[in-house]
DNA sequence: TTACCTGCAAAGTCTTTGCACTCTT
DNA sequence: AAGAGTGCAAAGACTTTGCAGGTAA
């Protein structure tokens, strides 16, 4: 059960943290593909769930969309373009301790929450005024 | 553009009702060909996206899961269980005018939000005591 | 009649996985 | 040497779509 260091590995981690961007496996594959063609998708998401069980990054799974990897960043909640799927931060405090608000849990045991709005970002909007 | 009513469009809406609880389209399916075995998958996906269009039904997509289809409710929170990813209705207030929480929008126009609670479920819990 | 709908199957998107080989340790 | 990791391709889960025939209005 001892992880190695492989190249890949570490290309894959400087990419999301590089790409910043919330980047879908995809776009990491591209991105380390430029420099390394030989990597495969299956290697890339291999890593990238390995690193996202481990902490080193953050796996931010999008309603109706592809998963997205994000470096580690304060906790802060996302937004959803409904028409180009893109997402983008959003600036506004969390809600401390969501999960007590909570009224009967039923047993359920809670262990983070996520919120995503949906709504059109400013590229689709000023398209759509054209 | 007129829309028909079909018997297969009846029962897709009239399963989404009577199963109430988060169904996916799979469920929806087998819960139709039990008394009309000839409907098609395809079918039931087209009519499931219609219908929530229409504000019929409401569709939740769930991160990192199949969609999820609702009767209409009031508004409400979902949780996910990690491990056997069924969905639970949370029982909390909601929190009203969330998107106008938001510092700076940055020219997103918000049409609304998700909150979804991850965690481990009653049954899961059970089971792991064993 | 018309054009909306259906069943079917193929294709599309995103992700995981089996296999044999390779490389870290 | 051992076994974790890799590339590749196939498969898997979920959903959409093209097509030709069917049917509500």
């Amino acid at each position: 059960m001892n992880m190695r260091n492989t190249l890949q590995r570490s290309l894959v981690l400087e990419a999301v943290n590089t790409l910043q961007c919330h980047a879908t496996a995809d776009q990491v594959y591209a991105k380390i593909a430029q420099e390394y063609p030989d990597i495969s998708k299956g290697t890339v998401y291999r890593n990238l769930n390995l690193l996202s069980e481990l902490g080193k990054i953050r796996k931010l799974e999008i309603p109706g969309g592809a998963d997205r990897y994000d470096h580690i960043p304060g906790e802060h909640y996302h937004a959803r373009c409904t028409k180009c799927s893109c997402v983008l931060d959003v600036d506004m405090e969390c809600i401390p301790d969501l999960e007590n608000k909570i009224r009967d849990a039923r047993g359920f045991q809670f262990t983070g929450h996520d919120v995503i709005f949906k709504g059109v970002c400013p590229d689709c909007n000023s398209k759509d005024l054209q």
